[in-house]
DNA sequence: TTGAAAGCGCTACCAC
DNA sequence: GTGGTAGCGCTTTCAA
């Protein structure tokens, strides 16, 4: 068990002062008009014993981590595994470590996760918020710490966010189904005041609107999978007329399509299916699922090429910055009857 | 912008001394025999103030970080999504924080991050290893920090891991296909030595072999999705005989239906399949995919379990713990000819 | 019962 | 060009 080295250990070994290290390790040794001899007799001499100074001591002493909290809803979720990947790529070249974790979208773990990363003292923050959590991040942003919202935004507070166009992508997604013959097409949500679900479902009012079709909304109380199948077995069982739906998340269509499955309705000839967000199951399964692809790299790129835009300048832009990226309809064989 | 408030400034505000609100604050009030009074004002105050102690100063002076590195192939896949969303909920309980990353089994990446973490005192590390990465390890271990290795393990070194028994579950999920009537099973896998992958190989042989089959072993070049989808299918071609394949994992099976869909193999009748590791697409896919399921949860609680003992104890054992946990034999539609 | 002070490893100001 | 040193916020020993 090796003790670790320390920068201390260094400047005495090589008889130069601690000051001088520092200032090599730091690259400032051009500035300073260091002999290159000593820089290159330190240098050496660190890559010999592998030393790595401390980034805790760096840091408490700097007031910076370089590391960036990022709180998704479930990082096991395709959409937000890909987006937390793509954040970690390019963070990582700016000199950015990312540290994830998931809120599960519960205010209250939200709320101590959000202390535990201050208390790490992470540098900003990209946060998928789940409702209820507009004090904390204000706060945060009061304590100079800037935050970029993503997938979601919280319309009581001003915050830099990138989304992307919800209500447009709903209204395409109904309007696709309408002209491939489907009349009475549902909306199955979940029972959330979240903006962007909010979006999505005017989208589709505004498109059944505009063809003059009645509306039909089923909000699903999610609480496991399981039960969310339950809830749209027994909503298909009411609703005989139905003859489409729009899931308005991922995770609702595969319980969708399970609850359909058991009844042995066929997709798209009794029953017409798009979905938002992209899954690779949707292009597996037969038949081949519609969806709403969201750009999850373009996404995380904004976020994090937003983000670092801010850590740059010490004195930040008072006006938040407001990003929509538009979403592209993927028209597979369940929306298209043969 | 308000300044972060110090411990400094509550002792000041209150008319104490920094020590006695530390020992406050770390619950040694009692042993230390301060007064009821001035405990329960100090912590008023700390609430009203919302004072969070700097946990970046504590490490730095404790040397403890409560934090534990997992580093597991790829946050993405499901199979370790699962894990590393059951491992955090078991070590937040014990109040640490996990920091989780991706190696995508590079090694050179995986060195990196190892760096990483261990410049950030990370405690403990659970790690899903690459090959090649065995001096690292090492060098971890000596440095007096417990890792845990999941999922595979280097049989070069000595360390605490958890696996699953991959010879026996690759054994019985070929004999449950030649049970079912398939002869000319080929097993298809990705060109790795892991420890794992030899033994998923190492049980498919000697099922053929106790049964007097002939083997036949594809291994891919896994580079992308697509690129394994497309030797999958010139070995398809190739080998008309074959009439079931075992996957070696979850992505290499669902290469390997698209290639079988675009063909318009069916399964089961003119092909059986079985993969190892489970997914929901399997479960959903028409048919549904016989899987081996690796037990994710039972795994991430005796991985953290195993860390969080090594944690606990300064004098470690010296024998390292192996352990190994069954899978189970999901038999669906793909396998059972009807 | 409480307080002073050393020091964890590092950066950066100021001296020489 | 290089070195001394204060101090980031905290824990913990020793003294009072």
């Amino acid at each position: 068990m090796k003790k670790k080295i320390s920068i201390n250990d260094i400047a005495k070994e090589l008889g130069v002062s601690i000051t001088t290290v520092s200032f090599i390790l730091n690259g400032r040794a051009q500035e300073k008009r260091i002999s290159e001899k000593l820089v290159k007799r330190v240098l050496d001499f660190v890559q010999e014993v592998n030393y790595k100074p401390s980034s805790l001591a760096r840091s408490l002493r700097t007031g910076k981590t370089n590391i960036i909290g990022l709180m998704v809803e479930d990082i096991s979720d395709p959409f937000f595994s890909a987006i937390a990947r793509a954040i970690e790529a390019i963070a990582y070249q700016s000199g950015y470590k990312i540290i994830y974790c998931s809120t599960e979208n519960a205010t209250e773990k939200t709320r101590e996760l959000i202390g535990m990363y201050s208390e790490r003292h992470v540098d900003g923050y990209i946060i998928v918020p789940p409702e209820g959590i507009e004090q904390d991040i204000k706060l945060l942003l009061e304590s100079g710490k800037p935050v970029v919202l993503i997938d979601r935004y919280l319309p009581a507070i001003e915050t830099d966010h990138v989304v992307v166009d919800n209500e447009k992508s709903a209204y395409d997604a109904t309007c696709h189904l309408i002209d491939n013959g489907y009349k009475d097409i549902a909306f199955v949500t979940i029972d959330s005041l979240q903006p962007q679900m909010q979006d999505r479902l005017s989208g589709y009012e505004k498109a059944m609107a505009a063809n003059g079709l009645p509306q039909l909304v089923k909000e699903i109380a999610y609480k496991t999978s399981e039960q969310a199948m339950q809830q749209i077995s027994v909503f298909l069982d009411r609703k005989r007329g139905v003859d489409a739906i729009f899931f308005a998340t991922n995770y609702l269509c595969v319980s969708g399509l399970k609850a359909m499955s058991a009844k042995n309705l066929h997709i798209p000839q009794n029953i017409g299916v798009v979905s938002f967000d992209d899954y690779e199951l949707f292009e597996l399964y037969s038949p081949s699922i519609s969806t709403v692809s969201q750009p999850t790299d373009k996404i995380a790129e904004h976020a994090i090429n937003l983000l670092l835009s801010r850590l740059k300048k010490t004195v930040s832009d008072k006006v938040s910055k407001k990003i929509v990226v538009p979403t592209s309809l993927i028209i597979r064989n369940s929306s298209v009857k043969k």
